[in-house]
DNA sequence: CGTACGTTTGATGCATGCAAGAGATGCTTC
DNA sequence: GAAGCATCTCTTGCATGCATCAAACGTACG
């Protein structure tokens, strides 16, 4: 489902229904193309069975998305931020979700809140149940549900750019979140609805920044070392 | 090296260094090219003497980055973003510059310090002087001081999207802030400053927003009604 | 043996040709 | 005169060819 929501974002970003760039975003993303891995031309045109032209466009809108890293005259690679850029990343995010957290608790009763609410339990459910796979989904879908709810457009773009930079990383901070801080991150999850269904903008500001914040130091403190793909 | 120039229209000989990217985003932002003016890729392309591919790539950028709006097999026009587009473009600027000035004040004594009080100094004179232009350019400086302060690269890159998208609605912020708001907003940038003089992370990001968001109601308040360019 | 340098290679960057689609135009018909 | 329809034009979307350039390779020389 959260794999409808950032596909359609990003289909509204280039207002094309390609479906190369999309292909093409997902292999990289899924890691099929590992980072630091090269992306020839003429090899992905025979891939997808088209001409140079479509994909040379397509990554230059993935370099775009700092998915990957053109070299001129050289060629197109896929990027891995350093772990200087998660940091920043991570810092947007906070950012980005407090101010989506706090415009959702504007808003009144909307289908979000209900979705939230089940979401948490289903969460408690996958916790009870050592579930980490469907517990990792749920934690993305709220977040994203909240990104959402907040009803404003731009941000889920920016969001979903951030995310999709961060998307490397997230399978990193499910592994690590999955052992420690499954219980703590479900009660915080609660912490930001209850803000939220008080209508309480700073404070769903305060409490899901908190939260993403502890999230991001266990994920950050375990970043790989930044490979320079350059180097090689 | 460059000075051997084919016979090219005013807008080669403007902007001589610089991707066709940068001087095709120049002529959207600057307005040269009106909201909603069709940009066909082969006058564009006889325009800049390139040929139509390289023109292809670089409206597709601007596409991503939200300047431009692609029909597909119809064509490329500027993009004006919508009432609401604004007030959400709006409240991502707010978080973001809060969240700058929050890292600013984290970093202890840097040169954008000092920038920063002169800015306010240049300010005060221009505002003495009735400069409403220099005033202008400084606020303009002044925030992104603070942005490039936060020594956050993904911040800069995003704020610089979001302000991209904002430029055409700057003028009017700066048309109607200059009569009303010029002293209140001396005394909210330095308020901004003092906090972060004091390295007080939570106040600085009150104070900055708080300021964006004052200055942002004026602009919001008589932002252009969206004239809809797809028709859609 | 190590270094400098000319050559080769392989990829990109750009120009151009062709086909297809969306919208405009004008003709036909009633 | 109005509505419906065929056509026509202007545009994009994609394929392909050629020039260009960075990196790798191999060779000659100190």
């Amino acid at each position: 489902m959260q794999e409808m929501l950032q596909a359609k974002t990003q289909e509204q970003a280039n207002g094309n229904q390609g479906s190369l760039l999309d292909k093409l975003r997902k292999l990289v993303l899924s890691g099929e193309y590992p980072p630091g891995a090269p992306l020839p031309e003429l090899f992905l045109a025979e891939e997808f069975d088209v001409s140079r032209t479509p994909v040379r466009e397509a990554l230059k809108q993935l370099e775009n998305e700092g998915l990957v890293e053109i070299r001129p005259k050289v060629g197109t690679f896929v990027r891995i931020p350093t772990r200087r850029e998660i940091v920043e990343l991570f810092q947007l995010k906070e950012s980005l979700e407090g101010l989506a957290a706090s415009l959702l608790a504007r808003r009144g009763p909307v289908p979000e809140l209900d979705r939230l609410k089940r979401n948490i339990e289903a969460s408690e459910g996958a916790e009870r149940r050592g579930d980490s796979a469907k517990y990792a989904e749920l934690v993305h879908e709220f977040h994203w549900t909240i990104v959402n709810g907040s009803d404003n457009s731009k941000l889920r773009e920016h969001y979903g750019r951030l995310m999709n930079q961060l998307a490397y990383h997230r399978i990193v901070l499910e592994t690590v979140e999955r052992p420690a801080r499954m219980r703590a991150s479900i009660r915080e999850h609660q912490s930001v609805l209850e803000a939220i269904l008080e209508k309480d903008p700073t404070g769903a500001e305060l409490a899901m920044r908190g939260h993403v914040n502890a999230s991001s130091l266990a994920a950050a403190r375990i970043a790989p070392e930044s490979p320079d793909v350059a180097g090689n």
